[in-house]
DNA sequence: ATCGTAATTGCAACCAGTTGCTATTATATA
DNA sequence: TATATAATAGCAACTGGTTGCAATTACGAT
């Protein structure tokens, strides 16, 4: 289901920066940063409020639409559909690579059966220190 | 060994303002957040800027002192020594509860033989939905 | 004890993101 | 199509955190 559809059956109003923002999500698959989005925006609708860009992510965040997670103080947002996975980031070299998203199956059954609790893990960023630099500093 | 003396051996200098922090966090071993700190420092050395103390906070993380972590687009720090151990974060309520620290061995072992990938997993704070929350909500 | 120098501080300007408020607007209804 | 109203946008002020720079200071060497 199209994220417009989605905010209307959630009784959301449809604007003309809505639109643009989802548009751009939509053509835009990969991780995108609030300010990629707004300088998007700047070109297509002079004008557009940053505090609007943030809220409408805010929003389709919580509507499912879109993942939002923190890498070093900083927000990437990305379409949901694009499916589940992970990243290892180096905190020697910064490089990152994905992985696959099971990789935290067995955590959340642990979780699910010890605390009741049902975790997330949906997009996580997993720091450490990838085996170039781990090869340079032995 | 103390976090003066870790920073001595790395040729660092000793500064009043670097003594009383490490004093904090040494009395204060529980999270802190660099706010809670700056008003502590107000009442024992008046006139010590913010750009200090976040540069020590991240100096004493580089060295291996303190932990820093975030949480919805804020940092907290304690202190190393306190152990690793993880949290689980109600999405919903926004309740926390402590897990144990050994959560992620297998995940670790796993990135390391896939991917040569050392990682950290020093204090993860993991959103999801807490068992109040679950229940609730069906 | 004094000196030289690199490290550190405080400052001011900045950046990403948030918030309360008022004016505007999308949409449901008549 | 016109109206009512709740949702939304823009604005401006704010927060937590960062950065470049010039002045100060810790500390090793003399
Ligand atoms: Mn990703
Ligand atoms: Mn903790
Ligand atoms: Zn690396
Ligand atoms: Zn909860």
């Amino acid at each position: 289901m199209s994220c417009s559809t989605i905010l209307k059956q959630k009784g959301y109003k449809m604007t003309p920066q809505r639109r643009l923002i989802v548009e751009y999500i939509h053509d835009n698959q990969s991780h995108l940063t609030a300010d990629e989005l707004i300088s998007f925006l700047e070109t297509r609708a002079p004008g557009i409020n940053k505090s609007t860009v943030y809220r409408t992510l805010d929003l389709l965040e919580e509507s499912g639409c879109v993942v939002k997670s923190e890498i070093d103080g900083h927000f990437i947002y990305h379409h949901a559909e694009e499916g589940h996975h992970h990243h290892l980031v180096c905190r020697v070299c910064g490089k990152t690579q994905d992985c696959n998203e099971n990789l935290f199956s067995s955590v959340k059954d642990v979780l699910a059966n010890r605390y009741g609790f049902q975790a997330d893990f949906k997009h996580i960023m997993i720091t450490g220190l990838c085996s170039a630099c781990r090869k340079k500093s032995r």
